[in-house]
DNA sequence: TATCATTGCGTTAATATGACACAATGATAA
DNA sequence: TTATCATTGTGTCATATTAACGCAATGATA
């Protein structure tokens, strides 16, 4: 099937396997070279940036439809995702922009499932930077990672959803370990320190840093030292995924 | 217009005004004689409960749905209430519940769009139980408050959409203050614990509880001792309401 | 071989927390 | 009229947690 010929099934007939009126938006976060990422997608034509986002199946748990979306753009399988905001100003729809996208494209068309109002639901995920091969969708010309602190202008109210989807990260990570999915197998602490300190956006006592994460239990130590590196060489952890994940129900039991 | 006809019209064209497959329902919490409440309806017929729960118009924000759905059945106007959950097991439908219902009232109805896929979302409020007066809508017939230990069966997944509601407010306890919607305008030390103690589900020490709670600074201490009472008489408080919101922000910075 | 940014491990003072003591109160019972 | 007693207001104290900081070890680089 080619290009022109999917858009437009997709508009014309999309109702009848997708939920009416509903999206998901997904927020995917990863940590590369000591900045937080986000992967979003460049729109054709205008140019624009979107979260990825998608649709739900009629048979389908949103659940699914937001770890579908995370596959198709990064490969990924397995993550754990979570929903965290609904978001439902009536205004939102993507209509001009569908039509315009249309116009494009070379279609016409009036009526559309597509130029209604959608409701959206926000889904993040943190991921492993290096293992996620970045995909774009048919409506995309570029599957990007993206600097936190240096994003591009965003479609309709997707800003509004990633920062929100930020604030939460913020709030979640006094209560829960982080960075299981976000750094490599092995680590060392500056580098964990450096994670939590970009999330947080403020300065951690390295010290102090340090002796709470290790109360946790949530690391193992290793018997092993990063080589070729300037001044002394810190030592590689890893995370005890045992207790990772009791802590990850449990919480933390502390603040930093 | 009578009950048979306003039900016909709301099965055949009530998409025509709402949102399809979309819907709210929501967990209202009060507090009297030192007992957590939700509110309930009784469905019609079946006798089964249900949280008070509708549907979102096709141009209003699924905020102002829940308020007016919370004002139907409450009276009540101006309350905080927010989302906590979406639920979209793709299960999720009405269909035989409707059907029978439509039975009962003498209905024939082959399609409605109230057969098919419902995704909810879930909202909560806190309210002061003696400002409620509980009223039924079409389908129900009658609106009560029930204890909290003692709920009765529930339709769908409903008693999991409050057991989700009350697990969200243990948790946001200990981050921000509670009891302004809850309680009285002015209210005993003692009263607020027996609430915190409440919904914690769990015996907190008399003498700390008091100190944390005054070192928020959430409460005004009144020139004003409870009469009437066996023993010491215990003396009345009322919400320092700037603090109160700021800390609502801004977290309480303890945990009880 | 000296320098120096960085890491690992440790100390200390201030603060917060949990557990408990005791006097004051005032309706109720003797 | 007086003693009783459950309950409230206030305070103490040992312990745990936290923030702030010291110092030696490391190892590439100058």
């Amino acid at each position: 099937m080619n290009f022109e010929s999917e858009i437009t099934k997709h508009f014309n007939d999309g109702h009848e396997i997708y939920l009416r009126h509903l999206s998901v938006d997904c927020v995917i976060f990863g940590f590369h070279q000591n900045i937080l990422k986000v992967l979003l997608l460049q729109a054709k034509y205008a140019g624009i940036w979107s979260l990825p986002g998608g649709f739900i199946l009629k048979d389908e748990h949103m659940d699914e439809a937001a770890k579908r979306i995370l596959k198709n753009r990064t490969g990924l399988d397995n993550i754990f995702m979570q929903q965290f905001h609904v978001f439902s100003q009536p205004s939102r729809s993507t209509k001009e922009i569908n039509q315009q996208f249309l116009r494009n494209v070379g279609i016409e068309m009036k009526e559309s499932w597509m130029f209604e109002r959608f409701v959206t639901v926000g889904y993040s995920a943190l991921v492993d930077f290096s293992e996620v091969k970045p995909m774009a969708d048919i409506y995309s010309n570029a599957s990007e990672w993206q600097d936190i602190n240096a994003l591009p202008e965003m479609m309709l109210d997707h800003r509004e959803i990633l920062d929100t989807a930020l604030q939460q990260l913020q709030t979640n990570l006094n209560y829960h370990p982080i960075g299981y999915n976000l750094l490599p197998e092995k680590f060392t602490m500056p580098e964990l320190q450096k994670l939590y300190e970009t999330i947080l956006n403020r300065k951690l006592d390295r010290r102090n840093f340090q002796r709470k994460i290790i109360a946790t239990k949530v690391l193992k130590k290793l018997n092993e030292i990063k080589k070729g590196v300037a001044h002394k060489a810190p030592n590689y952890y890893k995370f005890d995924l045992k207790n990772y994940k009791k802590a990850l129900k449990g919480g933390m039991g502390f603040e930093l």
